[in-house]
DNA sequence: CGCACCCCCTGCCGGC
DNA sequence: TGCCGGCAGGGGGTGC
């Protein structure tokens, strides 16, 4: 589910709500997640006060009051809600953390995809790895080009690829390289100077643009207050083989690209 | 060494 | 109607 823009659209929605919050109450019901939630992670957690909440890649960073992070990744399917008072325990919430003003965020994630744990801050760079925040400043053609440079894979794997860009998921890539006017299998390595500029802009754009929609609702995501995302009404190519190309009207194709569904306009992507 | 492939898990949808 | 295969926003390990 939820790729950089959903990820920031939950963290600066939970921000305001959580941060000077103090954690009164864990229950963690299910820890087999991606990788097991850590047997000390409820004693970990008990009694800190959340000082600062934002989003590196597609992980969610808690700042607590003992210089530690807390670090919630949603994988495909997973959803962190702020809830008041007690509300039924669903399906698939595996993780409640109550806070001193009575309302509790619950971690709930279907397919278990996700991954929660608890570090210390110095840690951080370690556990979330090297790849480079999108919206950087300084993240322009030049930067884009330069780590694409000598490598043959794909460009949309490319953008994909978490340890070179943190955050870029299969519904951006597509819609990124679309704005691009790129074709998806073009080599990384090959891309032109003005080629990786229309990348940069359009990273940048279909990004803030999707941020500025709340995100994507495909079936599962939510927002921090079960809020649907829109941006799903600007897509112009993810999931949308067979139609026609808002642009030119040719039909949108699809194919394979590392194993991910892939969607592109055969005419405007060159 | 870079990359394609498979797997993790559950749910849903379409086809037979 | 019911079963089965395929597919889904992510990521990591393996092996070529």
């Amino acid at each position: 589910m939820p790729e950089l823009p959903e990820v920031e659209t939950i963290a600066r929605g939970l921000a305001p709500s959580l941060v000077g919050r103090t954690v009164r109450a864990v229950r963690v019901y299910e820890r087999r997640l991606r990788e097991p939630i850590a047997r000390d992670f409820a004693r970990a957690l008990r009694g800190r006060t959340i000082t600062g909440l934002a989003r590196a890649g597609k992980t969610h960073v808690a700042s607590l009051d003992d210089d530690r992070r807390w670090l919630v990744h949603l994988g495909m399917t997973g959803r962190l809600t702020l809830q008041d008072g007690h509300g039924p325990h669903r399906p698939h919430d595996h993780v409640v953390v109550g806070f001193d003003d009575g309302r509790r965020l619950v971690y709930n994630d279907v397919r278990r995809f996700g991954r929660m744990l608890i570090v210390p801050a110095g840690a951080l760079t370690a556990t979330l790895g090297p790849g480079l925040e999108p919206l950087a400043p300084e993240l322009g053609a030049a930067a884009l080009a330069a780590r694409a440079r000598g490598r043959r894979l794909p460009v949309k794997a490319f953008l994909m690829d978490q340890r070179c860009l943190a955050g870029i998921g299969n519904i951006y890539a597509n819609e990124i390289l679309f704005h691009a006017g790129v074709r998806p299998r073009r080599h990384a390595g090959r891309l032109r100077a003005r080629e990786w500029s229309r990348i940069a802009t359009s990273m940048r754009a279909v990004l803030e643009e999707a941020i500025d929609c709340g995100g994507s609702t495909i079936s599962d995501y939510r927002d921090g207050f079960e809020r649907f995302g829109s941006y799903q009404a600007r897509h112009r190519v993810y999931a949308r083989a067979g139609e026609p190309c808002h642009a030119c009207g040719e039909r949108i194709r699809t194919l394979a690209v590392g194993g991910r569904s892939t969607f592109y306009c055969p005419r405007c992507q060159r």
